[in-house]
DNA sequence: GTCAATTCACATGAAAGAGACCACGGTCTAGTG
DNA sequence: CTAGACCGTGGTCTCTTTCATGTGAATTGACGA
């Protein structure tokens, strides 16, 4: 008992390193927007006619992750709504399509009737009354509204691009209300995969956002870490090294600044004055290995056990100029199998296996390729593709899972 | 030796089913005045 | 008379199965030099 109220003690006597550290997570909003200058007004311009009752052109957002998409559309959305004030009816809504709230057609709607301040259920309704709700809803007013769809791809990908056709249309039938549309995303293919009927109509307008490279995420990182950091506790070379880190995966701010926050965090915890740069290294680690655990304790139990196939498939080697033995489909699913009944589950089919280890691939815990060795047939070979102590971790848990 | 056909072992696609969840409207039932 | 319980119907969503089709290169076998 000590030792506890001892460190508890010493939690309270050390001087907290963060002062905001909200000013350190991508949903912060800052005042000040380095190195997005151009874009911030290219999207004004873009929305600016809508303070004039117009109708603001559709515009499609590209740029890869932690590039500043989201927070400049809806930082130059709030500022349009600011200076609209009581005497325009603007309205924005910001939707992002991977949150479970949106990611179907029907979830969509309802989030959207819902924060129009309408009310539906959140399922048991057909789809074309949600339309209708949605429609007349907007309607009933003389407005702006500005939807934002991020991560448009994700919804596009799942349920096909009908919801955009129709909602693109629906403009020439409103009486009152104007709808215009930004979509982020960050997959450049993704307006080829489109209904060239949907691509003219939703891409009257395009915008690219270039990565940050390393001296503009140290500017951005310094920004933030003024007003999320007490003064002085930050060493020298600790933005550097965040800012020199995400630049290597395209310049990506918002792991820039979960590697400054963590970092920060661990230099909390263990009680130290200062971030250091070790702390940096620290952080890179966790931040990984938090995403990986976290993945594979929130899959269903069927794909966990598939990973833990994949954990216990030694591979075989099976062409002797290959000299490394690989592990493939067929090796997991024989290993699947056996622990399926060890496990007394029903076995999944080749054809679900197949889609699960594929998913794996996606969240980059293993590697695959799809290799053909001619007569002998086509496979995917698999690799995992993980450090050896977030392996160790990962195999723990799996084990904690299956004891 | 060359070249096209064959063949393997899956990958990949599309469609449809199972089962969970939910809303809605109609009917039944028990409690109340 | 009325509120609440209880159904049946019709809808979405996720996970899965079933059936069908695709695929890339090693191997095979015919062919000609």
């Amino acid at each position: 008992m000590k030792d506890l109220s001892g460190m508890f003690n010493e939690f309270m006597e050390a001087k907290p390193l963060f002062s905001n550290r909200k000013a350190l997570t991508i949903s912060f909003d800052p005042d000040n927007i380095p190195h997005r200058d151009k874009e911030i007004e290219l999207v004004g311009r873009m929305l600016a006619p809508a303070l004039k009752g117009g109708k603001p052109s559709n515009l499609f957002v590209y740029g890869k992750t932690g590039t500043g998409k989201t927070m400049v559309c809806r930082h130059v959305a709030r500022e349009l709504q600011r200076i609209a004030g009581d005497k325009i009816n603007i309205r924005v809504i910001y939707v992002n399509c991977k949150m479970k709230q949106a990611d179907t057609e029907y979830r969509l709607l309802a989030f959207l009737i819902n924060s129009l301040g309408g009310s539906v259920p959140f399922t048991g309704l057909p789809t074309d009354k949600l339309y209708q709700d949605f429609f007349a809803l907007i309607d009933k007013v003389d407005q702006t509204i500005i939807l934002i769809l991020d991560e448009i791809d994700s919804l596009i990908k799942k349920n096909g691009d009908e919801v955009l056709y129709i909602l693109t249309r629906q403009n020439q039938e409103f009486k009152k209300a104007k709808l215009s549309m930004i979509g982020i995303t960050n997959d450049l293919g993704f307006i080829n995969k489109l209904d060239p009927r949907v691509r003219s109509s939703l891409g009257e307008e395009e915008l690219i956002f270039p990565p940050y490279n390393a001296m503009q995420l140290q500017d951005i990182l310094r920004e933030r870490s003024k007003i999320g950091f007490e003064n002085e506790s930050v060493e020298q070379g600790v933005i550097e090294k965040c800012a020199a880190y995400a630049a290597q995966e395209h310049g990506d701010a918002r792991r820039a600044l979960d590697l400054l926050r963590v970092a920060g965090e661990l230099a909390e915890r263990t009680g130290v004055k200062q971030v250091e740069t070790l702390h940096v290294d620290k952080a890179q680690e966790k931040i990984d290995e938090d995403r990986v655990i976290e993945i594979v304790k929130s899959q269903p139990r069927q794909s966990q056990l598939i990973l833990f196939s994949i954990f216990n498939c030694s591979g075989t080697q099976r062409d002797l100029r290959q000299k490394t033995a690989y592990v493939q489909t067929a090796d997991i699913i024989n290993t699947y199998q056996g622990l399926c009944k060890h496990y007394r589950m029903k076995p999944l089919t080749q054809r679900r296996v197949s889609d699960l280890i594929a998913e794996y691939d996606l969240f980059g815990i293993i590697t695959t390729k799809v290799i053909s060795k001619g007569r002998y047939g086509r496979t995917r070979t698999v690799e995992l593709n993980l450090d050896e102590d977030i392996k160790q971790k990962v195999e723990v848990a799996l084990r904690e899972i299956f004891n």
